[in-house]
RNA sequence: GCCCCCGUAGCUCAGUGGAUAGAGCAGCGGCCUUCUAAUCCGCUUGUCGUUGGUUCGAUUCCAACCGGGGGCACCA
């Protein structure tokens, strides 16, 4: 019996309740509103196995319109319980608790169901036929990424992953902002660094720089020989070879951790295509845009954002925002209904014209558009805060990264914690690729139960006998109770757009997936026979590690079968 | 001044109104002739920043304040 299945029991009981209650004459006006469907019938699994399987603290919430005490309501609910065949027992506690007991053979049939699911168990239909754009990373072709963009390519990717998993067609967009005056100072620094020249007041000071000035050079091709060209073209030739060279060194570094994009957006195609004229053209028309002091605003007043925002500077240059209406119209009109962006902390003040943006062009703020704002990575060497400077060329870079811990713990330890934190990363603690990253606890219980399985076969345990009502060991329904949840916490960390979540749950998933291998055993001690109950713990084995394996990959980071 | 995020064990962090607030790391002490000791078991540590409020119940929600980070352009 699943959650899912016990809250709707509970619900129906409560029905009966209340048109029993109503029937005795009481009002009970206020219990749809405290009530409306199944899903409100919360059920958790208690910290302390002495309450049970599953706890409820519904007697709680209803216990005013029905008249009654919660203990009473709890008493009443308790004796339908009772008289399901999946459960055990019921016991009331505390003010009101409905503790529950699921029968072992219950509890214990999910072990199959996992197996049986396979790479599906955990995927849900949150998002069946929705189609979500998820713009993540996009950061500016101007060097190579740093740590906080390396988070958000962490981070988004795993939560595109999740989004799948709840039936969602995610397309993964990376926005590249190649259209404006950080261009313009990556090519002059570029081209400063051709010439000998000292990097520009405005420019970028970082040693790739000179790399790029050569690579630029060497992928030269024109008639006329760079040295002889005209400053101007000296420093297009720069830009445009330059940023391409960017490009696609940050699509190769990205493959190289495990992400990969549908969609490089290139800010520079809107304006070229014009995207961005018939967006202005739309908000024109609809009366949001006026003119002053020479340039071209968006009323975004109307719409809560704290002052208008330019969107044609009056030098006749658009400003960044433009590209930003263009490309929502964009998006909007490849047919996504559901947008979302994630940005660093530094950006957030973006969110208020953003989701004016949104509601001028007749959208739902928060609906259409929703904006993910995470903290920043502070780096820390010996202790002390590391200052990151694209300019000083004082960057950590996702290859730092990678080359200190590997891919997996880089993505794992980025993901393992809530966007919300900022993140604070000590660069010696990553030099000493030590085992004090969790992954490795997770993987290492993965690789045991691949472990488990190959002696199982060898030692010719089978999964052919399946009787769950054997799994009643202590540390056997703790498993069996953490495995099945997954599904829930899959469908959480999509609906919170959360996917450190995951990784969280697959931490407890191997803690008491050790602590039961520590106390049962699924091969046999020395001469002992194959039993019924070591072939039923294969499946209980089997499905922990799927279990494992699907999180891991939720998160994308392997899943080896030896460490 | 205004806006956003954070404040939980020595450290890094979980905990979207529930029972005695957790994990990892660090510290101390135990288990390998037995399916992987990267595991497990035991011990130790808390004014959940402060003060009020909401309610059966607040680390969680609300308000104010204190502390830390980030942001408030015709830059991107």
């Amino acid at each position: 019996m699943t959650p899912a299945e016990l809250s709707e029991s509970l619900f129906a009981l409560i029905q009966q309740l209340g048109e029993r209650r109503r029937a005795e004459g009481i009002d009970t006006g206020g219990l749809d509103l405290v009530l409306a469907n199944a899903g409100d019938v919360t059920l958790e699994r208690p910290r302390n196995r002495d309450h049970g399987d599953w706890a409820s603290s519904i007697a709680m919430k209803i216990a005013k319109p029905l008249g009654y005490k919660p203990r009473e309501v709890a008493t009443e609910l308790a004796a339908g319980l009772e008289a399901l065949p999946d459960v055990a027992s019921v016991e009331i506690a505390g003010p009101g608790f409905i503790n529950i007991r699921l029968e072992a053979a219950s509890a214990g049939a999910l072990a199959k169901t996992i197996v049986e699911a396979g790479p599906a168990y955990g995927t849900g239909h949150l998002y069946d036929g929705i189609k979500i754009n998820l713009e993540f990373v996009s950061a500016n072709p101007t060097g190579p990424i740093h740590m906080g963009g390396v988070r958000w390519a962490a981070v988004g990717d795993s939560l595109a992953r999740v989004l799948q998993a709840e039936g969602a067609d995610v397309t993964r967009e990376y926005y590249f902002n190649d259209h404006g005056s950080q261009i313009d100072r990556f090519a002059r620094s570029v081209l400063a660094a051709y010439l000998g020249e000292h990097t520009p007041e405005d420019g970028y000071g970082g040693a790739y720089i000179g790399d790029i000035a050569d690579q630029v050079v060497a992928k030269y091709d024109g008639t006329t020989p760079i040295a002889d060209l005209p400053r101007e073209e000296q420093q297009e030739t720069f830009r445009s070879i330059g940023v391409d060279l960017m490009f696609t060194e940050i699509k190769e570094k990205l493959h190289g951790f495990g992400v990969d994009f549908d969609v490089y957006f290139h800010e520079d195609s809107l304006h070229e295509s014009g995207a961005v004229n018939r967006a202005i053209e739309r908000l024109r028309g609809l009366g949001h845009i006026f003119e002053a002091d020479g340039a071209i605003w968006l009323r975004t007043t109307t719409f809560g954002d704290d002052r208008d925002r330019v969107i044609i500077r009056s030098n006749g240059e658009p400003a960044y925002i433009s590209g930003d209406l263009g490309y929502y119209l964009d998006k909007r009109e490849r047919g996504f209904d559901q947008n979302l962006i994630m940005l660093g902390a530094d950006h957030h003040g973006y969110v208020g014209r953003m989701m004016a943006m949104v509601e001028a062009f007749g959208d739902v703020p928060r609906v259409n558009l929703q904006i993910l704002i995470g903290q920043m990575v502070n780096l820390l060497k010996d202790g002390e805060p590391l200052r990151m400077s694209k300019r000083a060329g004082t960057i950590v870079t996702l290859d730092d990264l990678v080359d200190a811990v590997g891919v997996d713990a880089g993505r794992y330890s980025l993901v393992r914690s809530s966007s919300d934190t900022a993140l604070d990363i000590d660069l010696d603690l990553l030099g000493k690729h030590s085992n004090e990253n969790p992954v490795f606890y997770v993987q290492y219980a993965h690789a045991r139960t691949c472990s488990v399985a190959r002696n199982a076969a060898a030692a010719g345990v089978e999964r052919t006998d399946f009787a769950p009502e054997l799994l009643v060991h202590d540390s056997e329904s703790a498993l069996l109770g953490v495995l099945q949840e997954y599904p829930r916490m899959v469908a959480l960390a999509a609906e919170l757009r959360e996917p450190h979540r995951i990784a969280r749950y697959i931490e407890e998933v191997a803690g008491y997936y050790h602590r039961w291998y520590d106390n049962c055993r699924v091969i046999p001690l020395g001469d002992e026979p194959v039993t019924e109950l070591h072939r039923t713990r294969l499946w209980l084995n089997d499905a922990t590690g799927q279990v494992i394996r699907n999180g891991l990959g939720l998160l994308g980071v392997a899943a080896p079968e030896r460490m």
